[in-house]
RNA sequence: GCGAGCGUGGCGGAACUGGCAGACGCGCAGGACUUAGGAUCCUGUCCCGCAAGGGGUGCGGGUUCGACUCCCGCCGUUCGCACCA
């Protein structure tokens, strides 16, 4: 990639180091060059390296974005460095209600501002040097990438792993509006500040529960998927699997109640039942004396909004029905009550409570004077359970299941926690869902030859006091043709979730600028699934989990070659400001920008990596910046010696050791994103060198190889100077002989009893003998042994050897 | 409440599978060079002690020749999830 005639260096060889012109210099370069942009159709060693793409925020990125994004950009560097082809795109997740919300604040129109915010984050992620190919680069907001959002949702709707039932959403009376839960604040809408209440919508839904056990197992496959367990952990805990069993309770006349219970072990205690407000068979059993009662509580539990319900006052609420059902064990009858502390949403929506053995039962119990039966006894034993007397809980649960299997009374049921993915939404900065409803022939999908359904740039973006969809109040949009007999039919007013946006991005960057399909069957075999993610561990359950998910269907319908698109995910920290995480809320947000313009890109990225290790964050003080400032200005002056050096003369032992060393740390820490340690090994060669006055050409230029993945500018200017044309990223990373890195002669530690005394010199891999010998020749040693006879020795090679005596 | 993690100098943080606690950096102190220093260079910097030595990784126990590291019990803190039957 070397040009035939460089520029004259924008600086003389000996010149203090001035990051502007430097870093100016060769971010032209890179782009003139092209050195950012890999064969995407001919790389021989693809090495697709992913940031989790930035929601582009009027505020632009802050110090613990760009924390983040220097650790993806140094891996990827590092990776190029050892050889790979690096693909390292970047985009904007510009869709969603963050920018909605923001654009009806200040009052003007998201598709006017979201160009603004994307104009700005360029700009500073082109400043901090990311190696980023951008011809590559994509909007989820352009026509041309939503179409293919659109194209998935169709797909999905084709499998059959979409469709449409009625949901609740949290409804603001004031408004009319449709709130996200986050716009709920303590049950209020945040913007009138009125009770919030549930409201039912139709509404399109994934069916990822039925790929629940399959995302749950590719968990273990570590070769699909090198995952954190804290993350692989997060997933497991929310998709939430669990065994028990569904039983029947016969209601007094023929019908019954169907329960799931995860302790049927537990049955014989089963004193009373409770039904979700919502379920479908309460209306039916409620007794007429308790009818006033039961309309009231369902009223008023339908009244909260759903994060109340959910997340509320712990105290237990609830009714009786009136009715009682039979216990399908003791053969007794026990009243059913209905109360909100059970969620329709899981199991069946309702429970055989056995108070005697669960909190909240027993909470409930207390309260309204139910009885309480215990069935289990402290060695973890049945009591009081009929012909299942005195078996461990564990063999009761699955001899139980089999006799309710048996006599038709229930049976084994694996349950699991994550519920089908709701993913339309009121709203309208989003891709329109394609789908037309005719009042002939029903919700018909959008034919895929007309895609996109385009969002329509409207006035009155902001949801109104009609309740009607935003996007339903634009008539020659909300009217067309139906596809299939072509009456008048209307728009789906709901756009997609932006998660949607997010779920499937990684497989168009290699592609962008194909617009007859959404990704090349042939780049996306080469690139795909993705090398290395890295991303902030808040999206460890949903982004993350959705994206699996998306990924598994489009492989089982043929369009992708593998169903895991991240092979190996590391989470990074979160930088810390003054104690807590940084946050617009918090007031604590540092922008980077006038760092970067004080003490230059490079700087600012070693700081940055150095704070903390990558994976834990770190805290953010301006006091330490000087200090990787302080780095560079040493390793620029020792360059400038170091090209007068012909590099052929003897390097002292310890030096050559301590390169070597400084080489093998530096490649295993990187390879780990141990960037903060990384760091520390090339500052201590560089003490070394200075204080031994060396300034060896070879090892200098390994030093700013090992530096170039923090500081790249700086980095190509030095290769410059000693006299390189190419690119310093188009160099291979330094290699290690294993035999330099042993030092001939190693300083034992010696220890009486434990406690360190003194330290013997004595030739590498010295036997037990010989180091026993220097050691109780030493005179501080002499002095702790005493004279007294030595019991036990133990010696560490090369290490250590303690001493023992009376 | 449940789950995961973390507690080390004045500060950010090092310490391999149990083997010299405090690497590296910031800050601070003293010195050199200077008209000057918020530049640069040198020296020092866990605590007590002149020293020899002693103490020390949130607290209390344990295992071990040896514990920041492993085990048990507390305390504190951060991040998830949150009535999931």
């Amino acid at each position: 990639m070397s040009l035939p005639s460089l520029p004259p260096p924008s600086q003389p060889a000996d010149a203090s180091y001035q990051p502007d012109l430097v870093e100016a210099k060769w971010q032209a370069r890179w782009a003139e060059r092209h050195t950012n942009e890999p064969d995407l159709d001919g790389a021989k060693r693809p090495f697709y390296n992913l940031m989790m793409f930035p929601y582009p925020s009027a505020e632009g990125l802050h110090v613990g974005n760009m924390f983040a994004f220097t650790g993806s950009d140094v891996f990827g560097r590092f990776k190029r460095l050892q050889g790979y082809d690096v693909f390292e795109p970047i985009g904007f997740d510009a869709f969603g209600i963050h920018s909605e919300n923001y654009a009806i604040k200040v009052g003007i129109n998201p598709a006017e501002l979201i160009p603004k915010n994307i104009a700005n984050f360029r700009r500073q992620l082109r400043r901090i040097g990311g190696m980023f190919d951008w011809r590559h680069e994509l909007s989820t907001t352009d026509p041309a990438y939503y179409k293919w959002t659109q194209w998935i949702f169709l797909q999905l709707l084709k499998a059959g792993k979409a469709y449409k039932k009625a949901a609740a959403v949290n409804w603001c009376p004031k408004d009319k509006t449709v709130l996200a839960n986050e716009q709920v604040i303590n049950g209020r809408c945040e913007r009138c500040d009125t009770l919030v209440e549930q409201r039912t919508l139709e509404q399109w839904f994934f069916r990822i529960t039925a790929y629940a056990d399959r995302l749950l197992r590719n968990l273990d496959d570590r070769s699909k998927m090198d995952w954190p367990d804290s993350t692989v952990t997060a997933q497991r805990n929310w998709l939430g699997r669990s065994e028990g069993a569904e039983i029947e309770f016969p209601l007094e006349h023929g019908k019954s109640i169907r329960v799931y219970s995860t302790r049927p072990d537990t049955l014989f205690g089963a004193t009373f039942m409770v039904l979700a407000p919502e379920h479908p068979l309460v209306p039916e059993i409620t007794g007429s004396a308790q009818q006033k009662a039961v309309n009231a509580y369902r009223t008023q539990v339908a009244a909260k909004d759903i994060v109340s319900r959910k997340v509320g006052e712990r105290e237990k609420t609830g009714v009786f029905t009136g009715a009682f059902a039979k216990n399908p064990a003791t053969g007794r009858m026990i009243p059913v009550w209905i109360a909100d502390y059970v969620l329709m949403e899981y199991g069946t929506g309702a429970i055989m409570a056995v108070p005697a053995h669960d909190e909240r039962d027993l909470e409930f119990a207390r309260k309204f004077a139910l009885p309480v039966v215990t069935v289990i006894d402290e060695q973890e034993r049945l009591v009081d359970s009929g012909e299942f007397y005195g078996m461990p809980a564990a063999a009761a649960k699955s001899a139980i299941i089999r006799w309710l299997e048996e006599t038709g009374r229930g049976k084994g049921v694996i349950q699991y926690r994550v519920h089908d993915w709701c993913i339309s939404r009121q709203r309208y900065w989003g891709p329109p869902i394609p789908i037309i409803y005719c009042d002939r022939c029903g919700p018909v999908p959008v034919p895929e030859k007309d895609l996109p359904v385009l969002l329509p740039l409207i006035e009155d973006f902001r949801p109104d006091d009609t309740g009607i969809s935003p996007l339903a109040r634009h008539e020659e949009w909300y009217y067309v043709p139906c596809p299939t007999c072509g009456i008048r039919a209307r728009r789906e007013t709901d756009v997609s979730d932006t998660f949607l946006d997010s779920a499937w991005y990684y497989l168009r960057y290699p592609s962008t600028e194909l617009d007859d399909r959404p990704f090349d069957r042939e780049r996306t075999r080469r690139w795909l699934p993705v090398t290395t993610y890295i991303g902030g561990n808040e999206h460890a359950v949903l982004h993350l989990l959705y994206s699996r998910f998306v990924s598994m269907v489009l492989h089982d319908l043929g369009h992708i070659h593998f169903d895991e698109p991240f092979a190996k995910f590391r989470a990074h920290g979160l930088i810390v400001k003054d104690g807590s995480k940084m946050s617009k809320s918090r007031g604590n947000v540092v922008v980077p920008d006038e760092y970067i313009a004080k003490w230059g890109a490079d700087t600012f990225r070693m700081y940055l990596m150095s704070l903390g290790p990558f994976q834990e964050g770190g805290d953010f003080r301006d006091a330490g910046i000087s200090g990787p400032r302080r780095f560079l200005d040493k390793v620029w002056a020792l360059v400038g010696d170091a090209t007068r050096d012909a590099g052929s003369s003897e390097i002292p032992h310890a030096v050559l050791a301590k390169w070597h060393k400084t080489k093998r740390k530096v490649t295993e820490d990187l390879e780990e994103l141990k960037y903060n340690t990384a760091i520390a090994a090339v500052t201590e060669l560089l003490n070394l060198l200075r204080e031994q006055r060396c300034h060896d050409r070879r090892i200098v230029q390994d030093m700013v190889l090992m530096i170039a993945p923090f500081a790249p500018h700086f980095a190509e200017e030095c290769w410059e100077r000693f006299g390189h044309m190419a690119s310093i990223f188009d160099t291979r990373w330094p290699e290690w002989d294993e035999r330099f890195t042993v030092e001939e002669t190693i300083e034992v530690v010696v220890q009486v009893n434990g406690k360190t005394r003194s330290k013997v010199s004595v030739h590498r891999d010295a036997d037990e003998s010989t180091v026993v010998e220097a050691a109780i020749r030493d005179q501080v040693v002499k002095r702790f042994l005493d004279g007294r006879e030595i019991r036990k020795k133990i010696l560490v090679p090369n290490r250590l050897l303690n001493l023992v005596v009376d």
